[in-house]
DNA sequence: TGTACATCAGTGAACGCGCGTTCACTGATGTAC
DNA sequence: TGTACATCAGTGAACGCGCGTTCACTGATGTAC
């Protein structure tokens, strides 16, 4: 009845979004052709379209794929503001900085995906809000939802922190972003 | 000996960089062609390479331009922090979000700059370090050097916050993210 | 003042190329008997 | 156990299209006399 274990074809789609989520990242939506994501996979164009639909339909995958990713890394960290603080300092160090491949989807795409359809601005939706829901949970753990304006504002200086240090042409001028940026992301969460 | 006003192809050039703009902000960097980006500016694709040699010596000099026409739009604000309250209204507006052709650059195009070449990069470096300079100039008029970190977080967290309310689908969710991003850009400030 | 000439910003067709997408096919696998 | 068959994930060539770029040309202008 089944010819192939019945994951396989799940085993490679996962593949698929995984590795589109780096070239993405590194190169952007546009930057990335299907070819090449394909070839990323260990796969030839050709099979691409027994996955998605579109490129578009990959994108919106992707996005959720990528979110759920950063959404599970928060139950690795240390529980409340600890944890929280760990973040800043490893979100705002040179490693991820230079290695957007690896990184957060929103440094890296944020722009890319306000100018995409409804379905990938769904999937982020969803995704940010879990996010931000996971931010104010170790904020303030009694009443979360007071922290949700806080959680707003850590979580867009990180992006846009990030973003900044990534477009500096000056290392120096870069590295300071990223000091100043950890300085005042704690001050903000006070 | 001259046959067109001596400023005839400085003021075509001009026109084409403010339009191109408009464009790369409102479709990103990847998404606006050479022909469309000529015929926004009233010409044919041809023109192009009289005035620039590539297009990403374009892009540079449209992330010049544009960092320009936003650090002298300073200018026109009331004096110090009074004129960054208004400054952070304004930026934080569904006005801005619903128009990124006229928006910030930074904004529109933070994320794509950091992909691109080191022309492009050295441009944007240039026009931040004014801007920050302005901003901190505005928190602290004593003594600008002191707030350079908040400055930089001041900014990061503008560009974070449109960039986050542009990617989200829900409409309540976005406005949300601009009015507590308000609160949290006046409390950074202090 | 009128005509021939030089200048040069801008035209528009054409270039090779890589894009997203389609499709007839392959070949490894498990099933049937 | 061995052979014929059905399945289907993946192949790779081909599609039309728009990209960035090139180039021979146009035509409006100011100059020369």
């Amino acid at each position: 009845m089944v010819r192939y274990a019945k994951e396989h074809k799940q085993v490679t789609r996962q593949r698929i979004l995984e590795k589109a989520g780096h070239r993405f990242k590194q190169d952007g939506l546009d930057g990335s052709g299907v070819s090449t994501l394909m070839s990323d996979a260990g796969l030839t164009n050709g099979a691409f379209y027994a996955h998605f639909a579109s490129k578009d339909d990959l994108v919106a995958n992707v996005v959720a794929d990528q979110l759920r990713t950063q959404i599970a890394a928060y139950d690795t960290l240390r529980p409340g503001r600890t944890g929280l603080e760990d973040l800043i300092r490893e979100y705002l160090s040179p490693g991820h900085r230079d290695n957007p491949g690896a990184g957060c989807p929103s440094a890296a795409l944020l722009d890319e995906i306000g100018r995409c359809g409804d379905a990938t601005k769904q999937a982020y939706t969803d995704g940010a809000r879990r996010i931000l829901d996971e931010i104010a949970a170790r904020l303030t753990p009694g009443d979360p939802q007071s922290a949700r304006g806080k959680a707003i504002g850590l979580y867009t200086m990180l992006v846009g922190t990030m973003q900044l240090s990534r477009a500096l042409s000056d290392r120096t001028f870069a590295d300071e972003v990223l000091e100043k940026g950890i300085e005042n992301a704690l001050a903000f969460m006070g």
